[in-house]
DNA sequence: TGTGGGGCTTCCCATCATGGGAAGGTCAAG
DNA sequence: CTTGACCTTCCCATGATGGGAAGCCCCACA
């Protein structure tokens, strides 16, 4: 199989084939005599496995320990779930920081006319709000002239 | 003011202060004797203006727009309102992702028994999924020999 | 046998927003 | 004069992916 057979097999981009064993996440494949990459039904697995990996979110240094762990049949659950409860906390993290942006632009958008008028509480948000620290501690800085 | 007390006061960090600049985001700086660039008030309320809006998700691209309607006193609101509606849009789509991969991760990590046993429902799932494409059309690949 | 076209190779560049750090100029205080 | 904090420009790195050029390789078809 070449690296256009994989590719479809897959569902990973022949960019990304190659990019993920210049990056170590897969072994160098054999060459055939004209120099093409030839693969096998394990490395289309492994490749699934590292597309529903990506899918779940997972990056690619947590796709990399996951797929060790694959391969490691004297594993322990244990490690899997840590790898995947350490995502979770992130996702929901992140998904919680959106959130709140999303509830601060909804109500400005709300009280926003969306008219031909030039009044707007949107920029008037933008423009108002305090600065992203307001002087916790002075900072020693040095005055210049 | 110097960069360090345009950045101080608006929470830009300096490098990022000199990158809008140079990527016209916002207007080359006066530069003093010593070719240190010199910030008044109203520069520091730009740079405030764009971390709000990028605190609230807008891209530097979206904050360009925002700024320059902020600074267009003809503008009307339904401009304004129609960027942060693409952006709400956005916000959603990218929060409902990842609430997918969450309810999944959620799923896998319950099943999970997360002890010394190398059994695990995360990594069957990674392994067995259906690839990213079943074969919606064949896809007219040439078989090579 | 020649040609066309598709697949493969490597290599470089772009994205997006930010940080790190080197090498060197400037300035004020001690 | 030294020290140290500040400023300058320039280059590189991140993470994951795509785009594209230049150049082989090989098969099918005329």
């Amino acid at each position: 199989m070449n690296i256009g057979q994989a590719s479809d097999a897959s569902g990973v981009t022949a960019k990304m084939i190659r990019y993920y064993e210049e990056i170590g996440l897969i072994r160098p494949m054999g060459r055939s005599g004209n120099n093409y990459r030839v693969y096998g039904e394990d490395e289309v697995h492994i490749l699934r496995f590292i597309k529903r990996a990506r899918s779940l979110g997972f990056s690619l240094e947590e796709t990399e320990t996951l797929l060790k762990l694959w391969q490691d049949k004297s594993r322990e659950s244990a490690a899997v779930k840590d790898v995947a409860t350490a995502h979770i906390a992130d996702l929901e993290r992140r998904i919680a920081e959106m959130q709140g942006m999303l509830k601060t632009l909804k109500h400005l958008a709300h009280c926003c006319g969306g008219d031909h008028r030039p009044n707007c509480p949107i920029l008037d948000d933008l423009a108002g709000s305090a600065p992203g620290k307001m002087s916790p501690e002075p900072k020693k800085t040095k005055q210049p002239a």
